[in-house]
DNA sequence: GTTGGGTTTAACCAAGTGGTTAATTTTGCA
DNA sequence: TGCAAAATTAACCACTTGGTTAAACCCAAC
């Protein structure tokens, strides 16, 4: 409802909190419109219809995700420095937007085709991780594993808190703020978990 | 399409494949219609509307997923042995219905209040699973680490391929097949990568 | 001030939605 | 065979949905 900063970008932002809220089926144009306090219309102005309007928001959203994730890998020069700035970024950056990895998931799994264009925008991180990957294996300070299985891993132990986060809440009875503590907590224990596993 | 077995299940085994394929809200009733080979009313005759169905479909492929998950770990005495076949079981499970832990999480993230139901279902399994996760600390045989942390790290390692398997497979331009292969590989390397890493 | 183009709106529309109803068919059984 | 209850359907309905339109508004350049 903020009235700053052009109507083009309130409706952006408004429709990116109503997506990641509702997904894509169960947002509804009028929603977006309320939330950015302008008239419904204004919506097609700008953005044609709800499909093209989606597709601005999920771009967005996935390039920022995936760039800032795997731009700190490139910074590394050692793998196990990888992993634990890449899980610290990973884990910071989505406790800022909790709800962003469901999102892009569950829209994924709808419609594949969306990956086509953002995917590739870590593909030069991915190549450096390769090589810490090569790097460290070759000096014998990690076991014998399939690369991209260690990189699944790490992955899924960043995101599925997160993923699942209403699950497990109830099942350990957290609120918000344990949840949180959770994480940061993790920040830590995560790495440790992964290196204790792979190291030679 | 099938004409087998009365239209109340066979509208219920439509429904189940409608909601997941496309979750509740992208759901349509005519499409579980079609799917099921019969008159949209005769939802309504034998479920009122579309959120008790959606409500059957929910809680019967929760209870189902649950309690199969779960009793496994009942019938192992050692974390290590409950921690292999735990994981086994969750991912043959998941081979058989890929898309139930996407759907699942993703209408509970949506709605949190469908846990009340039936998450007490494995209550029985994880008093089990922190039994044995106490004798294995007292004798010595894993590190000290929050057992809750050590149960999110294997859902996490078994459940996320699954939720994340389009930009899995796309990233590493896997077919359904190789998927497959990976995930049986994963029978194996998954208790491995866990059990490394707690181990004392 | 007038004018003209970009912006914003209220009113509207056709298609699709979940849900109802009343009539028809099928079934169980005396 | 007859008949009441259950099952099934076609037709229908009220409402929501995404999307359009034409008019109003704003504001800088002349």
């Amino acid at each position: 409802m903020v009235k700053e900063q052009g109507a083009e970008h309130r409706i952006l932002e408004a429709a990116r909190r109503v997506f990641i809220r509702k997904g894509m089926a169960g947002a509804r144009m009028q929603e977006v419109a309320d939330e950015a306090g302008i008239n419904k219309a204004l919506l097609h102005y700008y953005y044609r219809d709800k499909q093209r309007l989606f597709e601005g928001v999920f771009k967005g959203s996935a390039e920022r995700q995936f760039t800032c994730i795997w731009r700190v890998l490139e910074e590394c020069d050692d793998l196990f420095e990888g992993i634990e700035r890449f899980v610290a970024t990973y884990l910071d950056r989505m406790l800022e937007e909790p709800l962003l990895p469901q999102f892009l998931i569950s829209e994924l799994n709808r419609d594949p085709k969306h990956l086509l264009e953002f995917i590739d925008r870590g593909k030069a991180g991915r190549a450096h991780y390769q090589k810490l990957f090569e790097q460290a294996r070759e000096e014998g300070r990690i076991i014998d594993i399939d690369p991209r299985e260690l990189l699944v891993n790490i992955m899924a132990l960043c995101a599925h808190p997160f993923i699942a986060r209403p699950m497990l809440t109830h099942l350990h009875g957290m609120n918000d703020e344990a949840f949180r503590r959770m994480i940061l907590k993790r920040r830590r224990t995560v790495p440790d978990f992964i290196i204790r596993s792979i190291r030679a």
